[in-house]
DNA sequence: CTCTCTGCAAAATTTTTGCACTGCT
DNA sequence: AGCAGTGCAAAAATTTTGCAGAGAG
C-alpha cells in the first residue's frame, strides 16, 4: 500500500510516466479489500474518468506487476483479480459468492521446504483455498 | 489414475456415457507428467481421433472435474492446465521454461489452519511455486 | 429406440495490440 | 519538444454454447 507521493516516485523511479490514471487505478485498487478483477477496477474508474479504457488498467497492473506493487491472482475463474497487498498471506475464494478473503499464513518454511526438494531457485509462492465462507454456510442453515 | 476399466464404471455409474473420445482424453492426460493444456491434449488426441475438438476436451474436463477424478491448475498462463494426479501435491512452475514440475507436501495441516482462522469449511486447497528450474539454472551458468 | 455425446462453427469473454492523439517531463 | 501514455477499436486467444448427426446403453 503506497500513498501517491511513493508511487509517483517509484513509477518516476523506473522509467515510467506519472499519470493521472495510473494513480487512480492503484488508489482504487489499494482502496479495496474485495480483490477486483479489471472489470470491477474499470466500472469504479468510470465516474472519475469516463474516458478509461481497458487498455490502460492491464497496461498499468502490468508495470505495477513489474515494480512488484501488486500480485496477480488467479482464482481459477475467467479473469485475474489484483491485489495491493504485498504483505504475506494467502487467499481463499468462496464458492458459493465468489468473494475472495485474506488469510494471514507466514510461507517461507513451506517455500523453504519446496526449493530443498525441487532444486528450484523459487521466487514466488501462491496458495488458494476454496470453501464455503461464513456468511453462506450460516445462509445454508435457515 | 483410474485404469481404463474404473473410469468407465464411475462414468456410467453417474449416468454419464462412456465414449472411446473420454477414454482417450483421460488416458491422454494420465499418461503424462507434462500438465498439459487443451491445445496440448487436442494435438496428442489428434493422430488417434483426427475428427477430435477442443469442445470434447473441455466437456470431458469438466466431468473429470467434477467426478473428482482430475485437477484443473491456474498458473497464471491464459490457459488452464489439468492433472489427473490426485495425491496430496503442489506444483512449481518454471519462470523461464514454463514447464510445471509435481511437489510432494503434505497439506492438511496448512489447510487446517486456515479454516481456524477463517472460518470457511474448505473443501479444496491450491499452491503454486515460482521459480527457475534446474535445468535452466545450468544453462544460466554457460 | 432413446437420449446423451460428438464435432463443427459461431459466440462469448478476457486480454493484447496497433495507431493517432494527448499530455508528462 | 520529444516520447511515453491514453483511448479506441480491432485482433488474438481461450473457453463456451447451440445444433445436427452419430453412437452408447
Amino acid at each position: 500500500m503506497l500513498t501517491g507521493k511513493e508511487l509517483s516516485s517509484l513509477l518516476r523511479d523506473n522509467g515510467y510516466k506519472v499519470t493521472p490514471q495510473r494513480l487512480a487505478v492503484y488508489e482504487s485498487l489499494a482502496k479495496t479489500k474485495t480483490h477486483p478483477n479489471a472489470e470491477m477496477l474499470f466500472k469504479t474508474l468510470q465516474p472519475k474518468f469516463p474516458a478509461m479504457s481497458f487498455a490502460t488498467v492491464y497496461k498499468s497492473m502490468e508495470i505495477f506487476d513489474r515494480l512488484n506493487i501488486i500480485t496477480i491472482l488467479n482464482t481459477g475463474e475467467d479473469s485475474y483479480r489484483y491485489d495491493a497487498d504485498m504483505s504475506d498471506h494467502q487467499h481463499i475464494q468462496c464458492t458459493k459468492c465468489g468473494r475472495v478473503d485474506d488469510l494471514m499464513v507466514d510461507s517461507r518454511d513451506f517455500t523453504h521446504k519446496a526449493e530443498l526438494e525441487t532444486g528450484y531457485r523459487i521466487s514466488e509462492q501462491k496458495s488458494y483455498f476454496y470453501g464455503v465462507c461464513p456468511k453462506c454456510l450460516a445462509k445454508e442453515h435457515n
